[in-house]
DNA sequence: CTAGGGATAGGC
DNA sequence: GCCTATCCCTAG
């Protein structure tokens, strides 16, 4: 029954998609950035996914994924080459993010062009704010602090793996966990950073000009006059240093006081700005919610860490990759090709009909790591380079041993799970690793699973 | 996520 | 070269 309920508001979503105006787009990434930003709940987020697309064009959300996964990387534990591909893809998307600096005019220009075509019926399509540029074009500010914390990074990190590799019997050492631990501190900070970096998103800036009053609103007029003049570009530039300026207030005052009619007004206006953008989005987030209070908080995409039973496997493999766990083995990040690929829940049909932006990547299909190590990296500093093949790190006594005693236990084929539960042996190994190895064992040393205990 | 095909590294 | 171990890619 949640079933139906979740195709039916994924094939309404899609339709709604479909027509999709470069404002009701701003909007989606409105959202994104919010949710991406403020919700820790994996399961709310993919959730969301089904209904509204991720738009896979902005190298700002991007970041924000990237940022995310690189966040579960420290909660689940770090795999030295996966975390290293990850800062690769953010160094892309950085790059992304500093050639495309004027995206967010181009928004504008499409949003204006948008609004001359469908100009007098659709009165209600008010885009609320739309000629801000709404952190579209917000943190492209990718400034060389940051460059300069990601290549420490990526050197430490290769450092470390590199001693892994090389000694990879002395994994329990302590010195060994105290260079994990520094890794992860240090990877911590450079998120850290790269959230402040990313500044405030739009609805955050919103929420803090409402709150703090002064924030007076956008009026249709007001839109329309902006609009019809061209002066889109210099508005968005006043709006957007008011709300940095209010940000910006608020974070250096002492506590700004806020009395009650204040509160009253920023809850009036947020609610109004909720129902424009309902309007112009069919908000997919009550319907998820309400699913899953009705379900006691659990929706059956939810894996708890800690199961490890079959049909809980079963149960909660979903149909789509998860966003927050790449493909193992993937060497570059899918975002970003040439093509202007859909996300996974609008499907295809859909995808002609987007008001599409300039390809972010036009240029050369080259990891931008490369260029920038050739500059930077005087000798093979890091070794790993552009899409060099990993060094091989071959298997310990300990990695084998564990291997053999877990299959055993928990039966072949459950990769993930044994490499879960043994993180500190398997440091640097992927699921994908532990299968090949068995598949050899098998092969070559004629090992079976039931000669196990 | 897993299975399986295939490429590559590295030892002899 | 051949062979095994390891790594990589991708369909299902």
């Amino acid at each position: 029954m949640a079933r139906e309920r979740k195709s039916d508001v994924a094939a309404a979503c899609r339709k709604l998609m479909k027509e999709e105006t470069a404002g009701e787009r701003l909007v989606r990434v409105w959202i994104w950035e919010y949710v991406l930003k403020f919700s820790s709940d994996v399961r709310l987020i993919r959730e969301l996914m089904d209904c509204l697309a991720l738009p896979n064009d902005v190298p700002r959300l991007k970041q924000m994924v990237l940022l995310k996964e690189l966040s579960g990387q420290i909660g689940r534990g770090l795999v030295l080459q996966k975390t290293l591909d990850l800062l690769e893809g953010m160094r892309e998307v950085m790059c992304d993010a500093r050639r495309v600096a004027d995206l967010g005019a181009l928004v504008e220009d499409e949003v204006r062009q948008e609004r001359k075509r469908v100009k007098g019926p659709t009165d209600g399509t008010r885009i609320a704010g739309a000629e801000s540029d709404c952190g579209v074009a917000g943190g492209n500010g990718v400034d060389g602090g940051q460059e300069k914390d990601w290549d420490d990074l990526v050197d430490l990190i290769t450092e470390v793996r590199e001693e892994v590799q090389d000694e990879p019997e002395v994994e329990s050492s302590v010195a060994r966990k105290r260079k994990y631990k520094e890794v992860e501190n240090k990877l911590k900070t450079f998120i850290a950073k790269a959230w402040i970096e990313l500044g405030p998103v739009f609805l955050e800036k919103v929420e803090v000009a409402v709150v703090s009053g002064l924030y007076k609103g956008v009026t249709g007029n007001h839109l329309e006059t902006v609009l019809s003049k061209g002066k889109a570009a210099a508005t968005a530039v006043d709006e957007e240093a008011l709300a940095d300026k209010v940000v910006e207030e608020v974070a250096n005052k002492e506590v700004v006081e806020v009395r009650a009619a204040d509160l009253e007004k920023g809850r009036q206006g947020l609610q109004e700005s909720v129902a424009q953008l309902e309007k112009l989005v069919k908000d997919p987030l009550p319907a998820v919610l309400e699913r899953t209070d009705a379900n006691g908080g659990n929706v059956s995409t939810q894996v708890p860490a800690s199961t490890s039973g079959r049909e809980e496997r079963t149960a909660a493999r979903s149909t789509r990759r998860n966003f927050l766990d790449p493909h193992p083995s993937a060497r570059s990040h899918e975002w970003g090709d040439d093509e202007i690929a859909e996300s996974p829940p609008t499907d295809s049909p859909s995808a002609s009909r987007r008001v599409r932006l300039p390809p972010l990547n036009s240029a050369p299909r080259m990891s931008p790591l490369v260029e920038i190590q050739t500059a930077n990296q005087p000798r093979g500093a890091t070794s790993r380079g552009n899409r060099r093949r990993r060094k091989n790190h071959k298997w310990s006594e300990e990695e084998v041993e564990t291997l053999k005693r877990e299959v055993g236990k928990y039966g072949k084929g459950r990769w993930k799970l044994i490499l879960q539960k043994n993180y500190d042996v398997f440091q640097d190994r992927t699921e994908v690793h532990l299968k090949d190895k068995w598949r050899n064992m098998e092969k070559y040393e004629g090992i079976r699973e039931d000669d196990l205990d």
